[in-house]
DNA sequence: CCTTTGCGTTGCGTATGCTGCAATGTATCG
DNA sequence: CGATACATTGCAGCATACGCAACGCAAAGG
């Protein structure tokens, strides 16, 4: 669309990989050094980029206040933080928070174990998961209406990612119909074999499903048996997120009772 | 400079705010609505904005994800991680890694308390630190050689935040004397009257100071003097980090006691 | 039910603002 | 000290982003 803003775009994304020279983006855009030249001064003017001492320019710290300024301007958030890091430290495991942000499910927050010995995930803040090979995935989308489940559905294109992926619309269907029934998915390596999750669904005040909380471990670690013992607090966890944020369970029998 | 891309910029700037209508950016910005939305769908086709049901813009996860992507790959952040979050688990205090990056100083990792009567800091990943009214600013400049802190002082403003704040040259460098001679940075209150902090210096493999480990406390928790009784965990930890980095102490008498 | 209003969206001619060129400044090298 | 390889600045031309006006659409209101 908008020739000059899309070509600033590309400069923001390369300069998050690798510092660059002006020599470098001006052939990265196919354009002259001038043209780079501006680009990035008026990037670098907003500290989306910086320039180093090296006349390199990478990454600036305005794109990572802002980043964090719109992370922490969630409500979701806030009300959620403590109760994901009493989780960890209840299970031991990574925790999760992936909130559904319009047609996909983003991480929005992780808690990964403080230990020496723990593995690094490859998830990270920001980064959206897979709808339909993932616990939170599945047990968002098990909490939704049918149209909202279409719609997201919609433009998927399935992919066996392994053995236990479930890899087209029915067979899909069928579990998402077990996972709402019981109230928590599992992921049994769906996505990378040999990782393993557990998920539990989080609404709003209105009882609508907006995110999921999820306990994950590596086969190496835990088992699914061994992580399934965690399932009470997950669900402690993502029941005291809900209440946080307004949600009132059905049942009409229970009132504000402490 | 250029003119669309900074008000591409400016429509960032407000996405992460709140959200907005395309009416609105049309008359924050001072131009025609179809000016407006070419350029919010150029950031959309990148994920830097990302349209609401209701037809609003907000901040997109492309930029969450690249800042994320930034952060992460940071040699230091990753090497000091798993220390910071010992150091935190050790102190019960907040502790912060700060880097030195270009002119200024910037947080790059934070880790909270995740006790639940833990007092929220104002600091953000990603935003600038006081360079001569913080311990992590005090330390780094006292480590620096006279040419480099000339260089990140010179266009410095001094500022006297609060009774303590070292807001002139002179005193200044006096307290960087003692701070390079001792090797640790306190900050008693001087940019915040009731925020104390304890900083030690981060070297890398030349030997060049390049960041700084912090643990910071609100007087109400901790005072001066309990602080300081943390300190010789604070050098344990800036120690490894630094020993990560591939800094060896020049002291070749001074093996790893414990 | 039809009208009105307030949005977002599209097509198009125009001029603004971006671009490329060439010249200048600056640092690093032989 | 000249040569090279950069970044930077000024300027003229034209491509591109702009504003306008018309359209589509949904919600509000008579």
């Amino acid at each position: 669309m908008s020739q000059s803003i899309q070509r600033a775009i590309d400069l923001i994304r390369r300069s998050a990989e690798h510092p660059m020279s002006l020599t470098e983006a001006a052939e990265m855009l196919g354009v002259h050094k001038s043209t780079a030249l501006r680009i990035l001064q008026t990037l670098e003017g907003a500290r989306f980029v910086r320039k180093t001492g090296a006349g390199t320019y990478v990454f600036g710290s305005g794109l990572i206040e802002l980043s964090e300024l719109a992370l922490g301007s969630m409500d979701l958030r806030q009300f959620a933080s403590e109760h994901l890091r009493l989780l960890q430290r209840q299970t031991g495991h990574t925790v999760h928070l992936a909130q559904l942000t319009g047609d996909e499910i983003i991480y929005v927050d992780k808690v990964d174990s403080p230990a020496f010995d723990a593995v690094k995930l490859p998830s990270r803040i920001g980064r959206a998961v897979s709808i339909y090979a993932s616990a939170v995935g599945k047990v968002i989308l098990a909490h939704l209406s049918r149209e909202e489940r279409d719609r997201l559905l919609a433009h998927v294109t399935f992919e066996r990612y392994t053995d236990t992926t479930f890899a087209d619309r029915e067979s899909l269907d069928a579990e998402l119909a077990r996972v709402a029934q019981r109230g928590w998915a599992l992921d049994d390596g769906e996505h990378d074999a040999y990782v393993m999750c557990i998920a539990a669904p989080i609404m709003d005040s209105r009882g609508k499903v907006i995110a999921a909380v999820s306990v994950t471990a590596i086969e190496v670690i835990a088992n699914l048996h061994q992580l399934k013992e965690k399932l009470p607090l997950l669900l402690e966890t993502s029941e005291l997120i809900s209440k946080e944020l307004g949600f009132t369970p059905e049942r009409p029998s229970a009132p504000t009772a402490s």
